[in-house]
DNA sequence: CGTATCGGATACATCGATGTATCGAAACGC
DNA sequence: GCGTTTCGATACATCGATGTATCCGATACG
């Protein structure tokens, strides 16, 4: 690790460690951060550990790289899918399956992603500052989500009474999101996952809304011993 | 470790078991499976690693057993708590925040089982054998959750539409259990943990009554235990 | 009580991973 | 092209964790 001035980045420097962060990605998923060393890493990038310490000081920097490089990319996709789901005006239900669909398709693609982006989330619970940093990032998502939300809503769709705030809204459905994944961990059913995500969203999004006119507005359900 | 053939199993080999699992249970709750070593469960426990090996063939196995122990306890509380729900026989509202209430309660308490649970998912997603034994286990909560939604309503309370059946409802309790879980284990927050969860469960399961007609039901996502 | 068995401690051999220091070669500036 | 800088390979020293073999004290049982 030369003493971190300003290094001319090279072309083959950026180069190495491209693949070193990809060969990281694959060694990680397969075997885990606990049980991944450097050695393997490399091996699998074609380099040997003189090329590891020269672009990391250890493999916890690797893995922070890792997650920052890799959770912008998705960031990324998932605006420009949002972004597309904005552009398409339809009917209020199609719109709202329009959305899921586009979300899920982009967060739900990639079964490696997403172990090696839950063990980032234990490295993380342990360490104050790693979690700031996870917790903004998921700001960020948590912001876009809550914009098209908040934009469908006004539009045709109003939030239900109980998640009134496209905060809240927003919060549900990626707590959703993050409930769904956990199954699929277990299951690796990729299709399955989308599909119910897709339900459970619908579900809670399309919550009482229409009727109920009076004492809709209170937050807690207390009413509706009518109901059915 | 002596040929596992019927070894009486005295009193004090229980014992060293015993706290061997519960210094491991601190360990890796403090440190993560993955960075933890057999002599810091050893030392933690006041033995010396030849105690560890009398018992246990390797951190592997230790793990899986840790796991057995603590989940089968909390699946007893789980059902305790549940059991008592029951017993309380109000009014519909009250009935389900009681049992949000409940459940929270047994499941949010410890952060640690959380932080050694996730990890054991992650190890399990990765062993189709372990991920089995896993689900085999959520499944039985599965089932005692579905239980009592299916007789709450039954009894005042009809579940929405587009949850219609216990078991899908139960699915996405224990769905939206697990989201809210992800969000803890950042922030460690247990007190807004409980209340959110609450908040979700009772916006999922209170949605409209009244049917949206168009596509409320969608293919079903594989109910519990699919295997794979 | 005495004795045989069991459980955990101790000591040892080994292995794998880490980090550093050094060297040769490729890439860049001119 | 040519020297200079930079990058990655190689070799080495070290450390920590593992597993096993052995021994001694404790515990159960007659």
């Amino acid at each position: 690790m030369p003493p971190t001035g300003q290094v001319r980045v090279t072309r083959r420097r950026a180069e190495t460690r491209a693949r070193l962060l990809e060969a990281a990605f694959e060694v990680f998923a397969a075997e885990g951060f606990g049980h991944s060393t450097i050695e393997a890493v490399c091996d699998r990038a074609g380099y040997t550990r003189g090329a590891f310490y020269s672009n990391f000081k250890d493999l916890d920097e690797l893995f922070f790289a890792l997650y920052d490089d890799r959770s912008a990319v998705i960031a990324g996709q998932l605006g420009e899918a949002l972004a597309a789901t904005g552009a398409v005006a339809e009917a209020a239900d199609a719109t709202l399956a329009e959305l899921t669909a586009r979300v899920t398709g982009v967060l739900l693609l990639d079964r490696d992603w997403l172990l090696v982006k839950t063990e980032f989330l234990l490295h993380a619970a342990r360490r104050p500052d790693v979690a700031r940093a996870l917790a903004d990032h998921r700001a960020v998502l948590h912001g876009a989500v809550a914009q098209r939300l908040s934009e469908l809503a006004s539009r045709n769709r109003p939030l239900p009474p109980a998640l009134a705030d496209a905060d809240s809204a927003a919060h549900a459905v990626i707590a959703l999101y993050d409930g769904v994944t956990v199954q699929l961990l277990l299951d690796g059913d990729v299709d399955a996952a989308r599909a119910w995500l897709g339900r459970l969203i619908t579900a809670l999004l399309s919550s009482a809304d229409t009727a109920t006119p009076t004492e809709a507005t209170t937050p807690h359900p207390e009413e509706s011993t009518h109901g059915r």
